[in-house]
DNA sequence: ATGACGATCCCAGATCGA
């Protein structure tokens, strides 16, 4: 590369009520690429002229109604976008797409990974099945693209896979989100892929990192009971480009704010 | 640790998030 790059994850909790949080983060961030979670809209409820005059022209959406939904803005003209479907309910939790960066070709996969419920017992929660069951597909289809190619894998992946992901790991290990079995799968298709935990060759696993923080708390900050739910993976080759990893903690304290905070990684040539 | 919150939708209480 001979150009910086970067790229940001955000789970909005709905665009359409968060447009106005989304415009200032691109005017203050600026990423070339950024990829949303939590749209919460069909595809023609999308605020996309409002992000075309911001100067992101380019959108790559897989929404729905309601629920999920995803969308990669992007500065950079798509050479390709595909969405996936993943355990056949037609949920819209996937939209992958490539850009050309100082002629090397980049795929970027956004994702939104169920949550999983309450209970973390696949046989009489059919919700954390449903999560287990979507991993075991990403594994399949990331490692397809993990390890050679220039690729990112970003989102909410609703895990917090490391014990200074979350708060308490001991209080956590039977919360779904941070169970062994959760943490484990997600760390071993990760691995198997070839896929780097960008965020953590940034702030080393013996410290605290949240992206997360419930709404439920009377004082977010004050307890700090957070998690790191949302990622940033790199292949191989964009590994040792990463310049800077940068986690927007002060956005979970803007008005209206989502319950989740954008982070930004910067490449360099 | 669950949930005191917050979003969605045939508009209001059920469902979902994590």
């Amino acid at each position: 590369m001979t150009q910086p790059f970067t790229i940001a994850t955000w789970n909005i909790n709905s665009v359409r009520l968060r447009r106005g949080l989304v415009e200032r983060f691109l005017a203050e961030h600026a990423p070339d690429i950024l990829c949303l979670q939590e749209i919460k809209c069909q595809d023609d409820q999308f605020p996309a002229k409002a992000f075309a005059r911001a100067g992101y022209e380019h959108v790559a959406l897989h929404g729905q109604k309601a629920y999920h939904g995803v969308a990669t803005l992007s500065k950079i003209p798509f050479s390709s976008v595909e969405r996936r479907d993943f355990c056949g309910l037609g949920d819209a939790r996937h939209v992958e797409c490539t850009v050309d960066v100082n002629g090397s070709r980049i795929r970027v996969h956004n994702f939104y990974v169920p949550a999983g419920g309450d209970e973390p017992d696949p046989a009489i929660n059919p919700k954390f099945a449903h999560k287990l069951k979507f991993l075991d597909e990403m594994r399949a289809i990331t490692t397809e693209t993990g390890a050679h190619d220039a690729a990112l894998l970003v989102g909410d992946l609703n895990i917090a896979p490391l014990e200074n992901d979350v708060w308490s790991h001991r209080q956590l290990l039977k919360v779904v989100s941070h169970t062994p079995v959760e943490t484990e799968t997600l760390e071993e298709l990760r691995r198997e892929a070839g896929w780097a935990d960008l965020m953590r060759h940034h702030v080393p696993g013996d410290q605290k990192l949240f992206t997360w923080w419930s709404y439920r708390a009377r004082d977010w900050a004050a307890s700090n009971r957070g998690r790191r739910l949302d990622h940033i993976w790199g292949s191989e080759a964009l590994r040792g480009a990463l310049t800077s990893m940068n986690v927007l903690t002060e956005a979970r304290g803007w008005e209206k704010p989502s319950d989740h905070v954008p982070v930004v990684a910067r490449f360099a040539p």
